[in-house]
DNA sequence: AGGATGCTCAAAGGACCAGA
DNA sequence: TCTGGTCCTTTGAGCATCCT
């Protein structure tokens, strides 16, 4: 005999409440039929799943493995007729992604917009933090999606490159850059400070002066404007900027610092298709 | 039409509990 | 300790529906 789904359900419903009564009132059967169900269930499975005596309800280890492990097979089942369903609907509902400042600033004013164009009843909700704190949020499911500025490795997740390019050394657009040893504004982690490290060593043959160092490029771009030093950061940025100009002595040097920014997530199966519609609009490389 | 399946109803019987 | 009530499960008969 074939496994009977709706068989599991009631024994999953009787085990959870303790007896076949409140199985049988929880699916609006009698008794008899919940009893009848599990028998067959075990029929199918070959085992016992219940010590059956009367006046008792007690669970075989057979039993109780099933009902730990049978659990996952409805959800899987709720998420299929869910995604059934919206195939015949508009897609609509909450997209939750991670990302940094930077990536929130400016890219995704645009990519919102595309995204509303295409998919109105989308929601967006966005968190902010560091590279670390990203990939924590996509991990823990507290994010579908994440959006990175890093070339490290993201173990467990899927990645997809976004977008790739190189730094761009910028100052104030009032200030002569006339200086040979400049003081730099730098990330911590970001890439290209080690970079910058050695080809600037390899250039200047020293050490380059860090002023100082910040987690953010918009604190990179400020100071910069007010004539704090020079710093690196991402060439699309200086698309949002009129008032920083790029160092042509350090241009050569900014374009052999590179940067990659990645899409990660959990895996493509297990993704909404919210999450689906918005990787959808995002720019391809 | 007949078999398979799933259900209800009625009856039987075990375990437990309170009261005499 | 005995008895009766209650709760629970199991079993068997019979009915409705679906499929071949």
């Amino acid at each position: 005999m074939e496994l009977n789904l709706n068989h599991l359900k009631y024994f999953i419903s009787a085990a959870k409440a303790g007896g076949l009564g409140a199985s049988a009132k929880a699916h609006n059967v009698s008794q008899s039929a919940i009893s009848q169900a599990i028998r067959k269930l075990e029929e199918s499975l070959g085992c016992d799943l219940l010590i059956h005596s009367r006046n008792s309800f007690k669970l075989t280890k057979e039993g109780e493995y099933l009902v730990e492990n049978s659990e996952s097979i409805f959800k899987q089942i709720d998420f299929l007729k869910d995604q059934i369903q919206s195939l015949n609907s508009e897609v609509a509902g909450r997209v939750t992604l991670a990302t940094s400042s930077t990536v929130a600033q400016f890219l995704l004013p645009s990519l919102l917009k595309d995204l509303k164009t295409r998919y109105p009843k989308i929601q967006l909700h966005v968190t902010i933090g560091d590279v670390a704190f990203i990939v924590g949020e996509v991990k823990s499911g507290r994010a579908e999606l994440g959006i990175v500025i890093d070339d490290g490795h993201f173990a467990g997740l899927e990645r997809k490159l976004l977008r790739e390019g190189s730094f761009a050394c910028i100052t104030s657009a009032e200030i002569k850059a006339s200086f040979k040893k400049p003081e730099f504004l730098v990330t911590r982690e970001s890439p290209g400070v080690e970079e910058l490290r050695q080809v600037y060593k390899k250039r200047f043959h020293s050490e380059p002066a860090i002023g100082v160092e910040v987690e953010s490029w918009e604190a990179i771009v400020s100071m910069a404007q007010m004539g704090l030093g020079v710093g690196f950061i991402p060439e699309f940025i200086l698309d949002y900027h009129s008032k920083v100009k790029v160092i042509p002595q350090l241009e050569e040097l900014g374009k052999k610092i590179r940067y990659k920014m990645y899409v990660v997530h959990k895996g493509a199966h297990q993704l909404s298709r919210q999450a689906d519609a918005f990787l959808e609009v995002l720019p391809e490389k």
